[in-house]
DNA sequence: CTAGTTGCAAATGTTTTGCACAAAC
DNA sequence: GTTTGTGCAAAACATTTGCAACTAG
């Protein structure tokens, strides 16, 4: 079984990379993008936004919803989802669908990468693979088609479940 | 690295391939599968099952209720839901989610393939590539995990869309 | 006969919306 | 002082479930 830093190019994990943006990089990212939009800066934007950038990746909107509460008692379900939605327009933000009832949000990050679900656990892994973001380019064209995204999700038993099973 | 016009099978259309199995092919198959499981074949299932057989891809519930109507004007929406249930377990059924609130399903082929949906005209092509098939069982060993299933969805314009636009 | 099935209506879980009040610019 | 944003409750939406009546084996 390969070590993460013998990983070449097939399933390099993302967050071996160094990280370039933080959270308050994307403050103010989100701040002047809402000056541009002629949109206001609040404090449940900004603690919504705060608190979520500084949680991990892949987050949903309930588990969003529970740890802003923790900093701001009074912000509604309804102001988590908003917030989110304006995020997503200011490209600070995915949002995924994996095979589960609730989408899962991460923070937008430079480079593009796909994912691995387990399914026991639900853990979430990473990877990036430029062959075959190469062969989504070669269908495309031999469909006719233009690509704007593409969606590519693994699932099945991480390591430790495989083995714990 | 290859390149696009070295690709052998990229993006081959899967409709271009001799379809093997009947509607009532798979009508036997699904009574012999219920047989098998001790449940009962009822005229609501084999008109769902049929009606199903019998249209397209990617139906979502709700076309497919309101095609059964036509054939049963007393079938409840929640014995649509309970067949395809059912027709899922018996593998005669594959249950996608695209970029859409609702569920699509699709009749289990022979052949696995992925989707190219187009965001302006919702039109569905399918197409099948090994080599994407390889890489990510590469990617699985590299990541150390077991694969079970897996999505590969493109996104984007149609060829008439494109131009239409 | 009896276990499995149905339709209906009500419940579910996630996300969105209407609205009166409140806060930014 | 407008315009935009908020919280709440209610609505929307796709899907599931409880239940009494029904039906296939």
């Amino acid at each position: 079984m390969p070590r993460a830093d013998e990983l070449s190019e097939a399933g390099r994990p993302v967050h071996a990379r160094p990280r370039r943006l933080t959270a308050s990089d994307r403050m103010a990212t989100f701040h002047s993008r809402l000056r541009e939009r002629g949109l206001k800066s609040t404090a449940p934007r900004d603690d919504i936004a705060r608190v979520f950038f500084g949680l991990g990746r892949h987050i949903s909107a309930e588990e969003l919803f529970a740890e802003v509460k923790k900093v701001n008692q009074h912000v509604g379900y309804a102001t988590i989802y908003r917030t989110l939605k304006l995020l997503k327009e200011c490209d600070l933000v995915f949002e995924r669908h994996f095979d589960e009832g609730q989408a899962r949000y991460e923070v937008a990050g430079e480079h593009h990468h796909d994912h691995f679900i387990c399914e026991r656990c639900g853990k979430i892994l990473e990877f990036e693979n430029n062959d075959i973001e190469r062969m989504q380019q070669a269908i495309a064209s031999k469909l006719g088609v233009i690509l704007t995204h593409h969606k590519m999700e693994l699932y099945g038993l991480c390591a430790d479940c495989r083995t714990a099973q």
